[in-house]
DNA sequence: CTGAAAGCGCTTACAG
DNA sequence: CTGAAAGCGCTTACAG
């Protein structure tokens, strides 16, 4: 008596063979549209597979086949409007290549995100798509060698050779802070994640680059860094606008912090307020007052570039790994404009 | 000449037990951590496995056992952020049961949904959670009987029984009207998405119940359904607000025409605009100037009820099907507590 | 045009 | 404690 497998008791193509008369084979070639098979053949099959309300097993034909058609996306947090932009191109390209898609969030926990990528990789995932979470991705060399092909965006790889999507984050801030710079602004704090994080890090570079080719001194207390909640960044915003060194504006590092930002701004008269600036577009920057000034990167391109490097190398790319970066743009609105209080 | 899968030449359980010097179900037993193996032979098949850069093929053992310990999540736009905290959400309750996630977007396209869905099933999907595009899903019931449990959330299921977590649209969008109502307003005009989405139905139902309770009329002008582009709504609005009867409050039946009324109406003075009531919320709705009211739905909240519905189905509950309704929550902001125009 | 046999990489059911 | 055989539902390689 064999055992019944769990998912119900689905027919297989052994059972429409038996039912159309025909053997295995030929409902194999009628089910995949395979040349060969008389039309009456074919009609009988058909007839059978509706009856019996067949599906062919993909897992079964994937066992056989090698190419799983599915590539897994790895990200810090769906939930986050820049990812989850993100991973709706990715499904577009996924979609271009009849590929389907597994998703999955670190929460910027890299043993969560070794995880699930090594789960992707037990399933058999053509290919990875990793938003880093961890700074080691040395775990994944024998899956590499193995053949799952692997693209990172948003953060490099750690300790691994492998095509590369990033936004020039240094160069961003950059621009963020020279064009406060360009508006008279002089004191400028900077507000960043956690800066283990590399955007985090890369951002903070590019402010202290803009500062010191401006000639500007940087303060200890004019940088902080640390989570992005609320809490925090109100705290840390109000510490470098207080005491008797305080800024004139601000650099918000990301979205979640530009929001922290804002709302601790918000009772704050406009003529009291520290400029900014901010990294990642949101929503409705632009109908708040005055315009919330940011530095946009493009999350719908870096997820679309990202998952086109990961097709062309399960198309065989044999080019060695290559990084791309993505500019980010200014979009000045008036927040990153205003005077310098007196 | 065995072919060789295309997925590079990974190791089996086979090479695995050839380089250990041990049997296949042994191995076996050691990777799913089975009692009854000496440790030095566990010691010796683990060696193998290190050498060997062996990682089970979970695809092999999915065809054997049955389950597959995924789950497929069909959602309209990923990119979405309403959707896309209801995606975050699943996905944690997903991890909690060990399973992974398929992600795809239907796009508002039945056509798309219908084969995202199927193909999910082809994959064997343990279960589906769909966001329906379509209004007829009897093409799921082959699989159903087959034992995918389905479940379907913020839209009803079409010609189906199946599990269903719903906002109570209609409820919210007269609670939303009422306080328009409430707050002097008479003329007050309905924004809509296309009428062939259920939900934008129920809100439409919802505004014609608070408008006929309350005794005011609704002209025929006052009602406009149609597709969400910026273009469209502006359009809308300004026929609405314009003429010879012009409303003088607007209730906007979900995010995206909320953010194109809000953008049409920036640059007319708060003294002239129409009071504004939103369905579903925003990030930055309270920075806004006035702050955007809204009836707020809980998409996480949706995410979480609708995976918990669908792994007690996995679970065996074999209770008949039930629709869960959530409310939805008004948050006063502002706009819809401006006092009616001239 | 059609089909029987072997095999994909595992687990199940047994036997020792 | 250990392993050989059969089988999950398909496709591949071959033979007729």
């Amino acid at each position: 008596m064999p055992t019944r497998p769990k998912y119900g008791n689905r027919p297989t193509m052994k059972d429409v063979a038996t039912r159309a008369g025909v053997g295995l084979k030929t409902v194999s070639r009628v089910v995949n549209g395979e040349p060969g098979v008389t039309s009456a053949t074919v009609d009988r099959v058909r007839a059978a597979i509706a009856e019996l309300g067949f599906r062919r097993n993909d897992s079964a034909r994937i066992l056989r086949k090698g190419r799983t058609a599915s590539i897994g996306l790895l990200l810090e947090d769906l939930g986050d409007p820049f990812y989850s932009a993100l991973g709706r191109a990715v499904e577009e390209v996924a979609r271009d290549h009849d590929s389907l898609l597994f998703t999955g969030s670190s929460a910027e926990d890299p043993e969560r995100e070794e995880e699930l990528a090594l789960a992707f990789c037990a399933r058999r995932v053509d290919g990875l798509l990793v938003i880093p979470a961890g700074t080691d991705h040395r775990y994944l060399l024998p899956e590499m060698r193995a053949g799952t092909a692997v693209v990172f965006a948003d953060r490099p790889a750690g300790r691994v050779a492998a095509d590369t999507v990033l936004t020039d984050n240094a160069g961003g801030a950059r621009t963020g802070v020279a064009h406060l710079i360009a508006h008279g602004l002089r004191r400028i704090g900077f507000l960043g994640d956690r800066p283990q994080i590399h955007t985090a890090g890369e951002r903070l570079r590019g402010y202290r680059e803009a500062m010191a080719e401006a000639g500007l001194p940087v303060a200890d207390r004019w940088v902080a860094m640390g989570p992005t909640e609320p809490a925090r960044v109100a705290a840390a915003l109000d510490a470098m606008t207080g005491g008797d060194d305080p800024v004139s504006a601000v650099f918000a590092g990301n979205n979640r912090i530009t929001v922290g930002v804002l709302r601790r701004l918000a009772d704050v008269p406009l003529d009291r307020r520290p400029a900014l600036v901010g990294f990642d577009d949101l929503e409705l920057a632009d109908m708040v007052t005055p315009g919330v000034s940011v530095v946009a990167q493009d999350p719908a391109r870096m997820g679309r570039e990202a998952a086109r490097l990961l097709f062309r190398r399960l198309d065989g790319d044999p080019t060695a790994p290559r990084t791309l970066h993505l500019d980010a743009r200014l979009i000045p609105r008036g927040s990153g404009e205003l005077p310098p209080r007196g």
